[in-house]
This record gives structure tokens, C-alpha cells and sequence, in this order.
DNA sequence: GCGTTAATTGAACATCGTACAATAAACTTG
DNA sequence: CAAGTTTATTGTACGATGTTCAATTAACGC
């Protein structure tokens, strides 16, 4: 089968999504396109060239998600489309938040949707200090939220039997932390919940900010 | 050499340091310790438990510094403490906090921590609910921040010749992105000053919704 | 000193990323 | 269409990794 850049990029994503990050070897990728493992050295010169682009792309396509609906909208609105439109990019791959952790992107198809997103925070009156720390701190917490997220849900739905609620709860009782016991529910059950919430505080603080600089 | 499985835990940890977590291998670690690989597997079953006591060492070494100095402080003091304490301590490692993410802790004490600040936002007014949300989004955004920063300095004040901050620049000025590369000195240099900036949201978020909940 | 348990060795296995000369398939040109 | 050139794939090999396990050695209790 002959393949290019693309569509190698995108089996691999089709196979992380069958096997998880552990299991994509480039032999496994090579099967399924029906060519050898060395193949893939004409199209790519290492495995870590593969994964920066395959998690460019994952962010490329996400990049229309990224920006709200209504373009009138407040920037409030548009850092929660940003913040809620990755997590969902991630989640749709076994293993995405792992994966885009620690590539490198090779294009800015992804960088777009922030730099619109940042010029509605600038617009509302932020200095672009406080955009560029906003930005990243909602992408910080979602990526490093969804590979806690993925390694309870391996994929949508499908928790795994690693994090059992009950065993951790039991595991806890004999330990004066009637606190982080009770903390179990709302960190392994309900994520998206728990997300917004979190999203929330951060989007608060920075509502905050502005009205002290108004205020000044 | 007689090794058990504490001795083991900080040779790894150790080793980590030196060589960092791609060339962290048993062989090397057998080495380092004047045994054959094969022999770890007496103490551990596997290298991902090895992993798991290292992150769970790393975190209940830290443990102390995540609290504040004067117990008698604001709960806010104690949630910056405890995001500052844990970005300190997963720098203290090479690649710590990479390690850290996806392994499952083994015992409890880090999360003693946890469990302290948490009592401090109870007595502060905060319902369960809030206080995990808080503590845990602080901690998922201390983790990828601390990611991202080791992936821009390997070791404290080594900057990584991947990212250099003049090329960035001049490959993004080919493109209609102006504030992506104004923000290039904002995400890749003072990195303990955007930490604090974004953590500062996060606590400012909570204020507010602390006075809301007053205000009613 | 003997016997039992704890710990380590040595060699092997399957699998991985990667390199590269040989080969085939796909275009380009006359 | 044939010859020649570039593009892509194969086959095979290499070194390294995590892991297994029977055989061996070290340490400890009586």
C-alpha cells in the first residue's frame, strides 16, 4: 500500500485509539497499513517525529471546536470554548492528553484558535500578560485533568479496573484521612462535572483581575 | 551489594537524576547498584511498580514542605504552600514531574498533606466539594506546568537547546500570530513567575466564590 | 555446623526503535 | 513506449529493553 504523510499520521491516531499509547509500536503501524516497520523511515525520521505530528494534527482538527458558537460572545465564554473544546479533542483518542504531553507541534493551525481567543481577552481589557498566563493555566490544568481522567477512563465510559472506588475507599478507612476518603466520589465519578468546576475557579480569578484593573 | 527496597527506591531516584527518564533502565539501574538487572525483580514485580514507590517517595519526601510555616495562616497561604511545595519538590528531579503522572501512589503520606490543607478550608468556610475541586485543580495545574518546565530546562538553570527562544520568534514572524510570539518570553522564560500568576488565579477564583457564599 | 529462607546470577526470550543495502514501484523525459 | 531517475518499500540485522527462571550463593536461626 502506498501512504504518505497524512494518512500515516492518521492510522496511527485510528491505531492509538484500538491499542493505547503503550501498545503503538511501529511494527503494529506498519501491519496496519499493510507495509513493513522500516517504511516508515521514508515518511518520518524517528518514532518522536510521528507522535509530534500526530498530536499536531489531533490539535488541528480540534482547532474549529476551540472557538465559541456566536463570535459576540464574552471573553468568559470563549476561554470556557477553549478550555471545555480541548479536553473534548483529547478525549478522543485512547491516551490523547499522554500522548500531546511532551511533543513538540510542528504547525500552528492550533496556535490560531489561541491567538483568537487572546485577542478577545485583550479586547475585554487584559493585558497580554494576563492573557498568555490565563491561556496556559487553563491548558495546563485540562491536560495534566485529562491523563488523570484517561487513566480512569481509558476511553469514554469504560473505566478501568485499576481505579476501583470501593477497594479505595476501603484501602483509606484504616487511615485517620476521613477527608481524602470522602474526596474519592468526586475525583473518580462525574469528570466533566468536576472540570467545569475547576474551569470555574479559574475563570472567576480572572473576572477578578479585571475588575480591579477597572476599578483602578 | 545487599540492596532492599528503600535502598532501591532512592538508587532509582538517584539515577533518575542523572540520566533522566528515557535512559532510567533496569541494566543501568543493576549497575548503579553493583547487581544484575534481574535481581530488582525480587523487590519489585515490575519496573512500573518501581515507578510508582519512586513518584510515591518523591511525594511523601515532600510532604512536610507542603505546608506553611505558621499553622495559624490563611487557608490561602496553605494552598499556595501546597502548589509551591509540590512544584519544588517534583524539580528536584530530573523529569519528576513526567514520572509522577500516571504512576498510582503507595502509601499515604503525601497525602496526610492533603489532607491537612483540606481541613483548613473546611474551618475556612469552603464545603467539601470546593475543597477538593480546589486542591485538586492546584494540583493538575502544578503537574503539567512542571512538565512543561522540565521539558524547557532538564535541570535547574540548563536551558534544552530544543527550545530556543530566538528561533521560535523568527518561525513565528512568517505568520499572521503576533500574540503567539509575543508570548513566546512570557511561556518559556521566568518560569517561577507564571507559576505564581496562574496559581494566584486559581486562589483568586476562591476567594471569590468564599465571599459569595458569605455574602448569601 | 546445618538447614532454611532470602537474594543474586546468568542466560535466554520476545519485542522494540532504528539503520541500510537491495529491490521494486512510480514518475519524468526523450 | 523505453530508459532513466526519483520515490517508496522490503528484508535483514543490530543493540537495547523489560521480563522470566532454574541454578547458585549469601545470610540467618537453631
Amino acid at each position: 500500500m502506498k501512504v504518505n504523510r497524512e494518512i500515516l499520521t492518521r492510522g496511527a491516531l485510528k491505531l492509538l485509539n484500538d491499542v493505547g499509547l503503550e501498545e503503538l509500536t511501529l511494527r503494529r503501524l506498519g501491519a496496519a497499513l499493510k507495509v513493513r516497520a522500516g517504511a516508515l523511515y521514508w515518511h518520518f525520521k524517528s518514532k518522536e517525529e510521528l507522535l509530534d505530528e500526530m498530536a499536531t494534527l489531533l490539535l488541528a482538527d480540534a482547532a474549529p471546536e476551540l472557538l465559541p458558537a456566536r463570535k459576540q460572545a464574552e471573553w468568559n465564554v470563549w476561554v470556557a470554548a477553549f478550555g471545555e473544546g480541548l479536553r473534548k479533542a483529547l478525549l478522543r483518542y485512547r491516551d490523547g492528553a499522554r500522548m500531546v504531553t511532551g511533543t513538540k507541534l510542528t504547525n500552528t493551525e492550533y496556535m490560531k484558535a489561541a491567538e483568537a481567543v487572546g485577542t478577545q481577552l485583550l479586547k475585554a481589557g487584559f493585558t497580554l500578560r494576563q492573557s498568555v498566563v490565563l491561556l496556559s493555566t487553563v491548558y495546563n490544568y485540562t491536560l495534566s485533568f485529562v491523563i488523570e481522567e484517561q487513566a480512569v477512563f481509558p476511553r469514554p465510559g469504560e473505566r478501568s479496573e485499576q481505579y476501583d472506588l470501593q477497594r479505595r475507599s476501603e484501602n483509606l478507612s484504616s487511615e485517620p484521612l476521613p477527608l481524602m476518603r470522602q474526596a474519592g466520589p468526586i475525583l473518580f465519578d462525574r469528570f466533566e462535572r468536576r472540570y467545569k468546576e475547576g474551569l470555574a475557579l479559574i475563570l472567576q480569578g480572572a473576572t477578578s483581575q479585571l475588575e480591579a484593573r477597572k476599578g483602578a
